[in-house]
DNA sequence: CAACATCTGTACGCTATCACACATAAGGCG
DNA sequence: CGCCTTATGTGTGATAGCGTACAGATGTTG
């Protein structure tokens, strides 16, 4: 039991039932990710599937010139390789580590056999996935519509509710190219904000010192993601659509 | 047996073997859809999904200031609603007709029974959701890395290939609304691809007439979702991996 | 400590796109 | 036909972000 504890630091396996987890309990193995390192390169299979704990995964589309843009982000409140379960085998998208920290993982074989039980393992990943095509959606639309300054703030909060506290590991130069923009636009952006006392900078060591202010820059798209990940894993309903137990698992994602 | 050829104008059904459309086939509907109608409004819970034949329908992510951008587009390789079997319920993105056209429509509680026997209907879906991220994926990088000029021929195109000829009608200001242009941006662009022959336009009527002259132009980004969704769901593994039916199905995919 | 690599700040001209304004044209309808 | 709506073309100035170049600052390593 106190091992099914620890494999509840990802949220998402801590909406479990307690009786699922236990059987896949085994065949989880603990890893540790470093920064940069790739779990996914374009169109390569995955031979396990990830549930991130204190660590931060980026979901990157990478184009043939190089350039690149961040389609969205994981932490411990998700999973990496839906396209396991989702039947493609591979995406033509690449997945790096953010923010280098643990995670747990297991076959790829292995959690496609219980997502195929259609018991709670499915309904859960089947949710995430819906809310990880809400926020690939947004980010869609901000890119389009919203300014470096924005978008910045809206990068900095998802990474911040991934994490424990509230210093992040990241230079200009990777927060560019999750962006899609210049390292000199961030530069300027970061800059504003440093300025504004909402953070300090240091040499690839961020530290937020006023959440709130950062929250009243950020552009709605923020919000939306987040809200929609609470309705869709948070919310009361989680399980009780089209299942059929009933499940007093510990109260839910701790997304700040 | 000529009901279920009807049922497999739209392709992702076509890709079903018979005997399970057959089992569907009486709750199906036929409905006409019109232009600028909308199948989905955000975070409004839908009652069918719709499997578009000749029309084509824009998945839209509109924000509070009423500034949108396309986030996909669905015609007869595809369905309209997956949140509904997704688990979520409702999403918040809005589906507009973009082509008006036939569908065939189907009561989403039932559509949901179906996908929840496992079989393949449920393979299908999920492979088509997949299908979907990369394309919402390939969305955002183009967004934010290419001109309006090849983001217009990628929407052409786009179009065309869920289209049964060459004309499509629609609106300079439609268009910008899907791209997230501004109209006067896609009159420029238009106007260049005009000039140089490839589509002559007349007032809400845009008729291609050299579409090897449109690809040429086209960035990456048609291709990569092209070729995805003939990987997924027209590849010779369609039904292969973790199912264990054979099909004689009607070839694959008429997307072009 | 010295040399070096890395990270961040700044500047300048350039281009694509925006915002706004307005002109032209084509079809619908009395 | 004449009027009105809708669709398209054009023009002008503003601006955000790009490409490039370079300078300062801060770690790191020999």
């Amino acid at each position: 039991m106190q091992e099914l504890h620890v494999l509840q630091q990802n949220a998402l396996l801590g909406l479990l039932p307690e009786d699922e987890l236990k059987r896949l309990l085994p065949h989880f193995e603990e890893v540790t990710l470093t920064l940069g390192q790739s779990l996914c390169e374009s169109g390569q299979q995955m031979d396990h599937v990830y549930f991130p704990i204190d660590s931060i995964v980026s979901l990157l589309c990478v184009m043939e010139d190089g350039a690149s843009t961040e389609i969205a982000v994981v932490g411990h409140e998700g999973v990496v390789g839906v396209s396991l379960f989702m039947g493609g085998e591979t995406t033509p998208s690449r997945a790096i580590i953010q923010s280098a920290g643990k995670a747990y993982r297991i076959k790829g074989q292995l959690l496609k056999n219980e997502f195929y039980r259609a018991g709670p393992m499915q309904q859960l990943l089947l949710r995430y996935t819906q809310a990880l095509l809400t926020q690939m959606a947004q980010t869609a639309v901000c890119n389009r519509h919203h300014s470096v300054d924005q978008q910045l703030c809206r990068w900095l909060l998802l990474s911040l509710d991934r994490l424990p506290g509230d210093k992040l590991v990241m230079t200009q130069e990777l927060i560019a190219n999750m962006l899609g923009v210049r390292r000199e636009g961030v530069t300027e952006s970061a800059g504003k904000l440093q300025k504004a006392g909402l953070i300090s900078y240091h040499r690839g060591h961020i530290t937020v010192t006023d959440r709130p202010g950062l929250e009243g820059r950020v552009c709605e798209c923020y919000t939306v993601v987040k809200e929609e990940y609470d309705r869709l894993l948070n919310g009361s309903s989680t399980f009780h659509v089209d299942s059929a137990w009933s499940s007093n698992r510990p109260t839910g994602l701790p997304i700040r």
